[in-house]
DNA sequence: CACGTTACGGTTGAC
DNA sequence: CCGTCAACCGTAACG
């Protein structure tokens, strides 16, 4: 049913309602922001809000990610079973408890940490409509619901362990290997000015999916982004600490990397954008080639000095269809950018769309 | 002019 | 299986 048509903002860039930009963009945004270039500037050459690139910077500056925020769904439910047994406990143990206490005990017996202990309210719920009278200790916990405490099912197994020093017991998120790290290399620090790295994301994407990685490719927006974006999210826990993502996952092309020079140290890789934009652009594109993680990086990744710019390079694919960037391409201002900053900018321009669809 | 903020219309996914 | 709901999204517009 989607078709996904995208939509043109008044820059002229290309969009899906309610949907994520695309991690190409994402990123770039980032990484021009490192480079020093303005939002503003950021704005008018990706051709994305200054909202958006704000929000999106902003959010890295604070959690490291680039990645959207999950969608979707639910939030974890902080009245696990195992929570509910313990209020239960408290309050047969105390029954003039109230409902504070009953918090704090949470707290202090570490069943829950600070991030998914239950609000006073949702206790006094509990109370009411869960444990209701103790006095008849028959009607246990929730009707159904049993299972291992889902703890927290929005990162579910993704999360990453964040090396983050403060971070909370409780929101144990799957830590530990289970992620998507596995992939054999574990960093490629690239040395991003930032502690926290961009790169891996797009590995990770194409790491868990793979279809998806080059997904665009099909012409259809994009498979679910919210896959991989669950894969760096943090929920709450560590609200800041969040480095994140990190680097170690992946990268699967950084194997390529060469040694990149400095230059390229800002842009992971390129391995990214390359497939990265196929998730908006690619189908009408022409690009519909083989799929394959292309040329791109191959091609760019060589000249490490040029190193951005080809990486932009590949994109060219012409926004054609849909608006004529007629607008656009003059309003650029005499921005005070350095050479490498132009180009910078530059290559990005390109960025296509799916507009097409069939 | 730059940019933070937010209303709005939209999508997604757990329940 | 379907509807509801709450989370997120990016744009547009305001300040």
């Amino acid at each position: 049913m989607e078709q996904t048509y995208g939509e043109v903002n008044q820059l002229g860039g290309v969009f899906v309602n309610g949907r994520p930009l695309p991690n190409a963009i994402r990123l770039r945004i980032v990484e021009l922001a490192q480079l020093g270039i303005r939002p503003c500037d950021i704005s008018r050459q990706l051709r994305v809000s200054h909202g958006c690139v704000s929000k999106i910077l902003a959010r890295y500056n604070e959690t490291g990610s680039i990645l959207p925020g999950a969608i979707g769904g639910s939030k974890p439910r902080v009245t696990t079973p195992n929570v509910v047994k313990n209020i239960r406990d408290y309050k047969q143990g105390d029954p003039g408890i109230f409902a504070w206490e009953i918090r704090d005990r949470l707290l202090a017996d570490a069943v829950c940490d600070k991030y998914n202990v239950p609000s006073v309210s949702s206790i006094s719920r509990i109370l009411r409509n869960k444990i209701g009278n103790l006095s008849q200790p028959n009607q246990y916990e929730s009707p159904k619901q049993q299972p291992p405490q889902p703890a927290l099912p929005y990162n579910h197994i993704y999360q990453y362990p964040y090396p983050n020093p403060m971070s909370p017991t409780g929101t144990k998120m799957g830590n530990h290997p289970g992620v998507p790290v596995s992939a054999g290399h574990v960093n490629i620090s690239r040395a991003w000015p930032s502690v926290h790295s961009v790169s891996n994301i797009l590995g990770i994407r194409a790491f868990m999916d793979p279809t998806g990685a080059i997904a665009g490719t099909d012409g259809s927006y994009q498979p679910k982004m919210e896959d991989w974006s669950s894969v760096n999210r943090t929920p709450f826990s560590t609200p800041h600490g969040v480095n994140s993502i990190d680097k170690s996952s992946i990268d699967p092309d950084i194997k390529y990397a060469q040694p990149a020079s400095t230059l390229s140290s800002f842009v992971p890789a390129c391995a990214y954008s390359s497939n990265q934009y196929g998730v908006y652009s690619a189908p009408a594109g022409g690009y519909v080639t083989p799929a394959h993680h292309w040329q791109s990086q191959s091609a760019s990744l060589s000249h490490p000095g040029s190193a951005m710019t080809m990486h932009g390079g590949e994109i060219h694919s012409p926004m054609a269809f849909k608006l004529p960037p007629r607008d656009a391409g003059h309003r650029k201002p005499p921005s005070p950018l350095s050479k490498q900053q132009h180009e910078a900018l530059n290559n990005v321009h390109g960025h296509t769309i799916p507009a097409s669809s069939s």
